[in-house]
DNA sequence: GATAAATTCAAACGATCGTTTGAATTTTGT
DNA sequence: ACAAAATTCAAACGATCGTTTGAATTTATC
């Protein structure tokens, strides 16, 4: 499905609105308003409220299949140059796309979903797993990275660590006195603060120097 | 304020609809005929659906004031043991209360805040981090904690993971063929999973053993 | 430039929303 | 037992919801 500019308009700030208010808090009319086009034309190209976040998901997914598939494949890095590019490219795909993440947590956290979007969201998870899976398997060949890794936690680790640090980013910045800080400013501090402390915390999992078992 | 059984019932089941399906996507009609009283009683305790949830918010807060404050002060545990027992406290918290961690999350999500609700989740966030600073600080004083810890992140990896994890604990089964487990030991394994994952987490990134600074 | 197709719009649809009403009923205080 | 207060209820309130209508207008096709 190719959408053109009043649609990709709509969709925007669909997305915009429903990351600040929910779905269920903001009205179509809200969306047409600010989108300033006429409130039957949410229904005109996409049928329906429903459908309207369902194009949303499906102009997101399919333009976000990362490029980091060949990561695997690469043989000039080494494991934990790869796990740590994992971790950059997660930190940027959320934090550069924050209104669309934000409304995929609330869906994650709504029991009864939309089937579409669900199928969607668990096809993404699955490919992240998947992914690291390899990633790490391909350490612990390599004998650098240690056995008995729970891989799902690791997972839950990066993505609730990114998520909540993004949800929670106006705390971040009273605590740590940066509210003089322009946005911009603040986005790219946070944005490395976070890579520091992921990357940090990974290398001392991951690796099977100093390890201690219990 | 203190409420009556009926006004807690009412409670009880906004909490977990509110969880469910949102704020704005639950009714008050949904909430009274799930806890079998007329519509109108609600706006009669309560005033309104938003002072409903405001009185939710009071009720879960006031109960949870954590008996972790004495942790500080009890000088018969390690700084590791308790920081141990802050993240076991963690995840029986957040655990123990799914659905209202949940509405607290979605509300964190939300840019447009009911101001009481914003002030609840400040309070309680600088409560936590406090906290965690005094413990830390314990630590560092010891000698047995690293120094330049970012406390603010290792507080989003916390309640980050635990939160995240909650939030896809569908997927998290599936990943790990438990589906067949009962739902109650599947609580049980997933706080004990969550619990070695993230204490052995801080464990290498807290102490200053063989910490490897970038 | 005529015809068809796609788009835009104000207005209205029925449904549902949160809340209020006022009478009926139950509980409480004396 | 009686009056006062608190509770319960069906019904209705106006507002807003998502969606549809049908005529008007613009754009595309030949």
């Amino acid at each position: 499905m190719e959408y053109n500019s009043k649609q990709i308009q709509i969709i925007e700030v669909a997305e915009r609105l429903f990351a600040q208010k929910g779905f269920a808090g903001t009205s179509v009319r809200d969306i047409a308003q600010e989108a300033d086009v006429n409130v039957s034309m949410i229904s005109y190209y996409f049928g329906s409220k429903e459908k309207l976040i369902e194009a949303l998901f499906q102009f997101r997914m399919t333009e976000s299949r990362s490029r980091l598939e060949t990561l695997v494949t690469n043989d000039e890095l080494s494991p934990m140059q790869k796990i740590n590019m994992l971790i950059d490219n997660v930190i940027d795909r959320l934090m550069g796309n924050q209104s669309f993440h934000n409304i995929m947590l609330r869906e994650t956290l709504s029991s009864d979903r939309n089937e579409t979007i669900s199928k969607h969201i668990m096809g993404l998870k699955m490919r992240n797993i998947e992914l690291m899976q390899r990633l790490i398997q391909e350490g612990q060949a390599a004998g650098v990275f240690r056995e008995g890794i729970d891989m799902s936690l690791m997972s839950t680790t990066l993505y609730g660590t990114v998520n909540y640090a993004i949800a929670t980013q106006d705390f971040y910045k009273k605590i740590n006195n940066l509210e003089s800080m322009g946005e911009e400013e603040f986005q790219i501090h946070l944005k490395r603060s976070l890579s520091q402390h992921l990357k940090s915390l990974f290398k001392s999992t991951v690796t099977n120097e100093h390890h201690i078992q219990n």
